[in-house]
RNA sequence: GGAGGGGUGGCAGAGCGGUUGAAUGCGCUUGUCUUGAAAACAAGUAUGUCGGUAACGGCAUCGCAGGUUCGAAUCCUGUCCCCUCCGCCA
């Protein structure tokens, strides 16, 4: 959510921002509503401040209220609750308003309306070749990926991974997750999949985005679309401790997406699914120096592609394409070799504090200081199916075997995947 | 699922209709004392919001939402969460 107080101030800048990224911000309405808030607060605080006065001073003196006190203050109580009623509609319809509105992209982010204009910024060394052989044919070939028995079970959409197909998924899993704890810092953090309605506004899911979640109608549960969201809720409404900043979590969990606004995209094999595995990295930090931490969470991505030997490029994107809680993001993208195109495995975004801000996420700098939004980032370290695709492809060799990147190699506790 | 108990400030824990935003203790901050530290003593120590350049002042918040009342942390209703016992279960 944006900041009420800001747009107020400097409507403009917001309007002009929220431009960039196709968007027509109900800016007037906004300010309207505004206005209207702060009358009404004065109004009713002044008839609180009158009928505290009243009872307090019957209070001190001991004595019952004379008639004329119980009607003016039966007067002024009435008016007290109908100005609250008011007040609630327009809270209501501020709300309503801004919690729609996407973050405000950063200065540095290119101007654009859509992927055309996102920007290569940095393309590893590495064959950017084909050998035509998709993971579609050779993974089921080789008997490790079963797309009919997932269509049997769940329908479209949905996979099965066997033997060394799924040992390899594990094993690229808890590497990642190595990977992310030892060396770069991050705390493992193992959340729940189902979650509350708040916690999903407050990630920036919802109320947008709820024709792509799945939800349990009876519980009011949703399934989480990217471990981002239980991570973002992790300290939702709390006040972090001085010193605690920054804290840096890593989540390995499914992700359920419904994609139904995509048919007819990515349709073959297991590039885009209703259920992946992903291991995400989540960041809190301080405002101050949060754009250079983007660039390093880049970094605990990019080097997990070039470690397994893939070929990647690192694209900006562009004003019209971040993510809706995104100021900036980054995607990184593998070359496969087998469908010859490049694939996403991370999309790493800094939120500034438009999460935290629905969240009500706060820190205090040190003992004694006022509260602060902090600043949230996250991005895939990194999205399972299409690395494994990448693995898999990549490692395809002539005489249809597929070979481990020696990275691997501990953790799947075999060098290859043979033919049958 | 059944029966009971409980949710108050960073924590513990009073208050159960009227100068209670809330006793007391702990913690924390600052100061005095001390060569320094500890101890002792003193002062301070919630969040949000409205007005104000500010100092400051108003208002709201005792899980959450309603209700009763001139007045609610205190009474009533609903709801969520936690704990104990029984049942069921990976």
């Amino acid at each position: 959510m944006l900041s009420l107080e800001q747009i107020v101030r400097d409507p403009e800048k917001f309007r002009a921002a929220l431009t960039r990224r196709g968007e027509d911000p109900p800016i007037d309405r906004i300010l309207e509503l505004d206005g209207r808030r702060k009358e009404l607060i004065q109004t009713a605080d002044a008839d609180r401040a009158t009928r505290n006065n009243v009872s307090k001073t019957i209070g001190n003196e001991k004595r019952k209220p004379t008639p004329e006190e119980i009607a003016e203050m039966r007067e002024t109580g009435d008016r007290i609750k109908s100005v609250e009623g008011e007040l609630a509609t327009v809270l209501e319809e501020l709300n309503d308003t801004l919690l729609p509105i996407p973050n405000t992209p950063l200065d540095d982010v290119p101007d654009g309306l859509d992927e055309g204009s996102n920007v290569v910024v940095r393309t590893s060394e590495g064959p950017t070749d084909t050998h035509g052989i998709a993971h579609w044919d050779v993974a089921v070939d080789l008997g490790i990926l079963d797309l009919e028995a997932g269509a049997s079970i769940s329908g479209a959409r949905f996979y099965v991974l066997k033997g060394k197909g799924a040992k390899l998924q594990r094993a690229l899993a808890a590497w990642m997750l190595d990977v992310q704890t030892e060396e770069h810092g991050y705390t493992e953090i193992d959340p729940p999949l189902l979650i509350r309605q708040e916690t999903m506004i407050g990630s920036g899911n919802l109320p947008k985005f709820r024709d792509n979640l799945y939800r349990d109608e009876e519980s009011d549960l949703w399934l989480v679309p990217t471990a981002e969201v239980a991570l973002n809720g992790l300290h939702q409404g709390q006040i972090i401790d001085p010193d605690t900043l920054p804290l840096k979590y890593v989540a390995q969990t499914p992700s359920f997406r419904k994609e139904h606004t995509s048919a007819g995209r990515d349709v073959r094999g297991i590039k885009r699914v209703h259920q992946f595995e992903k291991v995400e990295m989540f960041r809190y930090v301080e405002p101050e120096g949060s754009d250079d931490i983007l660039e390093e969470m880049v970094g605990e991505a990019t080097v997990l592609c070039e470690r397994l030997g893939l070929t990647y490029r690192v694209l900006q994107l562009c004003a019209g394409d971040i993510g809706f809680q995104s100021a900036k993001t980054y995607d990184i993208e593998v070359w496969s070799p087998g469908s010859a195109e490049w694939l996403e495995v991370s999309s790493i975004s800094t939120c500034t504090d438009f999460q935290s801000r629905r969240n009500g996420t706060r820190y205090r700098p040190e003992v004694g200081a006022s509260t602060r939004l902090p600043h949230t980032l996250n991005g895939s370290g990194l999205a399972l199916p299409r690395i494994w695709i990448a693995v898999v492809e990549n490692g395809l060799q002539e005489d249809g075997s597929v070979a481990m990147p020696e990275v691997l190699i501990p953790y799947t506790g075999w060098s290859t995947i043979e033919a049958l």
